[in-house]
DNA sequence: TTCCAGGCGTATC
DNA sequence: GATACGCATGGA
């Protein structure tokens, strides 16, 4: 990772990374493709345009931000202090996932927002990526930013249908009941053991083990939460019936992201 | 019309 | 603990 201030934009040198791959892939929904290579969207309520420049060499510009906001916010967020280039060689030790890693090199795990990776998580039970993104679009919408769970907690599960977010309603409520009861802390889940803090999400009606793993991974960069769905569900019948491969141990997570995108993309 | 979507709660055995 | 079934909504 190499960077430069250019005006009022930041130049990046990147080659593990893609915009579509990355931005647009199931792991965040508000990020909204603003032409050819360039998205649009939010950390928390900061904006960014970001465009790619050079895919063959992986350059990038980040608009109208400065180095102290770059530094702060976007190089965390988009963890570019992660060497993609070294876990794909680990993971590539392994003959599916060497596949994977081709298929779609440019796949980063977003360090995402606690509250925003887990409310949004919970939408998505049972629901498409079209779906969600309405879903959360309106209620980004409603409130002019994404609302925190304190702002939500004048909210009820009737009083959230303007989101059409269906039966999910009344789980986002419960959430954020517990969030602003105390009952639980997500600074807290954050540094538990994984299987803790597994289960301290799962106290959370709506949230089961797919959910849970979901919020670990993309909310609280635990890179060793695997998340099954229907989709990791075939991935593991097909080519995994044993398990995983050691050579993934520690990053289950990231590993799980590249074998989602091929299984569901690159066949 | 019917089926399905980055699952989960509940009932039942 | 395993397995069936319903669930709000909307697009294909």
């Amino acid at each position: 990772m190499d960077y430069s201030v250019s005006g009022r934009d930041i130049i990046l040198h990147q080659p593990d990374f893609d915009l579509d791959e990355t931005l647009d892939c199931g792991q965040a929904f508000r990020w909204v493709k603003a032409g050819a290579d360039c998205y649009e969207g939010y950390y928390l309520n900061s904006f960014l345009r970001i465009s790619c420049e050079n895919k063959a060499e992986g350059v990038f510009r980040l608009h109208d931000t400065d180095e102290a906001d770059f530094l702060s916010q976007w190089y965390n967020y988009l963890d570019l202090s992660t060497d993609y280039g070294e876990l794909k060689a680990r993971f590539s030790e392994d003959e599916t996932l060497a596949k994977a890693c081709a298929f779609a090199g440019g796949i980063r795990i977003l360090r995402q927002d606690k509250w925003e990776a887990l409310s949004s998580f919970i939408i998505s039970q049972n629901n498409n990526i079209p779906r969600i993104k309405g879903i959360i679009g309106r209620l980004v919408e409603h409130y002019g930013g994404y609302p925190s769970a304190e702002q939500l907690a004048v909210e009820t599960a009737e009083s959230l249908g303007f989101l059409r977010a269906g039966f999910r309603a009344k789980y986002l409520a419960d959430a954020v009941g517990k969030l602003t009861s105390g009952a639980l802390d997500l600074d807290v889940i954050a540094a538990q053991p994984l299987e803790q803090a597994k289960q301290s999400l799962m106290s959370i009606k709506g949230v089961g083990p797919k959910v849970a793993m979901c919020a670990l991974l993309f909310g609280m960069h635990r890179t060793e939460a695997f998340p099954v769905d229907v989709w990791m569900k075939r991935a593991l019948e097909r080519w995994y019936p044993n398990g995983l491969p050691d050579c993934v141990k520690g990053y289950e997570g990231t590993a799980q992201q590249y074998l989602f995108h091929y299984i569901r993309h690159g066949l």
